[in-house]
DNA sequence: CGGTATCCCGGTGGATACTG
DNA sequence: CAGTATCCACCGGGATACCG
């Protein structure tokens, strides 16, 4: 019966909907695993930065994904956003209590990688190693 | 000059696709924080599972997002895929032991995001409100 | 300086159908 | 049951140009 399997998709669909919504990992994973922000609020991590500095810190970041991935920052409280009125203006960033509190699962997340990162490549080129036999 | 100019955008290009590809971090983001990933490895922390119980598991991933995904995480060592030949064929996925060393961290994101979402969906509040006004 | 606005290409990922 | 193949809509994100 087509309509029940439709129906049924559809049902598992809004669950799965409201299932993602309503799990805090994933709400944090899309807020600070994305291509940029992990830098970014490292980046942060040792202090204030301006726009242009952080433009700097971050190297091969562009003008749109830069100012997007802040406000996204900004929007969820990691960051916070300082506008002095000057001529040019002058912007800050700096991680605010929350964005701090991230630290050191940032940091645990950056001892693991260094730490299995040659396990991660030799598990690759094995991977890669039995392909060219098939 | 806008030879030059180009060619400090091609350099800076250069420079930082190396380090991205340096980067562990990015490296283990890239195969642990996208859409699934953190989803199955944390379905396989319990236990193995065989294919279709993931499906169930993981409600909402589609057929081909869970292979590929499942193809990745066995591709960099995280999970072990085990074939049994019979009739239907039995495949059974499980956690190797550099994937249980990933579940700490998993662990405390998952208990940062717990404690934490509200703060961020209450600086999301705060953030649209300030929106509204401008 | 710190943004917006616009264009557009390529990859992600869902739906569907087919295979061993 | 587990996986592959195809098609396609969507949007992430880079390049470029323009504003306050």
């Amino acid at each position: 019966m087509t309509v029940t399997a439709e129906a049924r998709r559809a049902q598992d669909k809004v669950v799965y909907n409201a299932f993602m919504a309503a799990c805090p990992t994933r709400q944090v994973l899309a807020t600070i695993a994305d291509k940029w922000a992990a830098l970014l609020i490292t980046a942060l991590a040792d202090g204030s930065q301006r726009h242009s500095e952080l433009a700097r810190t971050v190297a091969g970041v562009s003008q749109k994904m830069l100012t997007q991935t802040l406000r996204v920052l900004e929007r969820d409280g990691v960051i916070a956003r300082t506008v002095t009125a000057s001529v040019p203006v002058r912007v800050d960033y700096e991680l605010t209590d929350l964005g701090e509190s991230l630290m050191p699962i940032l940091g645990a997340l950056k001892t693991w990688s260094e730490t299995h990162i040659r396990e991660i490549m030799a598990a690759r080129d094995e991977y890669e190693a039995r392909e060219l036999v098939a």
